[in-house]
DNA sequence: CTCTGTGCAAAATATTTGCAGGCTC
DNA sequence: GAGCCTGCAAATATTTTGCACAGAG
């Protein structure tokens, strides 16, 4: 099916998002979709095999994140972190405030619960997204406290 | 009990803090104890009646939140929102994507959810505090689409 | 008096905007 | 060829650091 086929071809993907395929895309999704953890733009930058330039970044993963393709996410540490969701299962985080170490969350929150956040609000009739992050200390860091 | 006295008693909540009561936390407390909407640093300085130094500012903001006294939110806008969280009932967010619109989501979930959590993760043994922000467009934005 | 808190200057980081030229479709 | 994409320069915004002085306990 569908999903299956985007996992490795990335042209098509963007084609199907209504972005055009450039070579500097298709890298960066190859390289996105082999990063386990969510990662900063300067990260990405100094990872990523190629040179991208910093704006041309920014605006591709604003690009992405607006289709679905990556997801920004917030860890309370003044800048965002993106990863790639295309091809992985929807998961949430666990953040250690003293080392930043992150972990993936497998909570299968109902889908009920979108429906029922709706339910409550007044000026909303839809959700496109949600972000949902735990934040504690790790064992490491408790031990060598 | 405790609680009730410190929807008010700001002084007597900072020092059970290990903060000083100075004037001006003690004033940003009841600055923020009125506003109903997470403001960003430069938000509270314009509305702030006192002018507060921006460094000031940021590093009462983080104290307070390390203290869980504020709490920060952060909506994918590039820069930090901080409400206050004594005398508050624990509650999340929608947020407009398109207008920027906050309100608040009271989504009762269970407190579970973190034991669940703690289950299945590896590293950590604690949860400090958890975020959970819901993104959508407001209505009045649909309509002018 | 001691130690935390504050303000100011300055630096470091993060993100955005404008524009000219390049490349996909 | 048209219109999106990219890179570069520069501006803007956000957050952090260091230090001297002030004020709470």
């Amino acid at each position: 099916m569908k999903q299956k086929e985007h996992m490795t071809d990335f042209p098509a993907l963007l084609r199907d998002m209504g972005l055009k395929a450039t070579p500097g895309r298709i890298s960066l999704l190859e390289f996105l979709s082999k990063e386990s953890k969510p990662l900063t733009v300067s990260a990405i930058q100094k990872k990523f095999g190629k040179k991208i330039d910093t704006v041309t970044l920014y605006r591709t993963l604003e690009d992405f994140a607006d289709k679905g393709i990556v997801r920004r996410v917030d860890f309370e540490h003044s800048h965002a972190h993106y990863e790639i969701v295309a091809g992985r299962k929807h998961h949430h985080h666990i953040i250690c405030k003293k080392c930043e170490k992150v972990e993936d969350v497998d909570v299968c929150e109902s889908e009920g619960v979108e429906r029922n956040v709706l339910q409550k609000v007044k000026d909303f009739s839809f959700i496109t997204n949600h972000s949902l992050e735990f934040f504690g200390i790790c064992n490491q860091c408790i031990k060598s406290n």
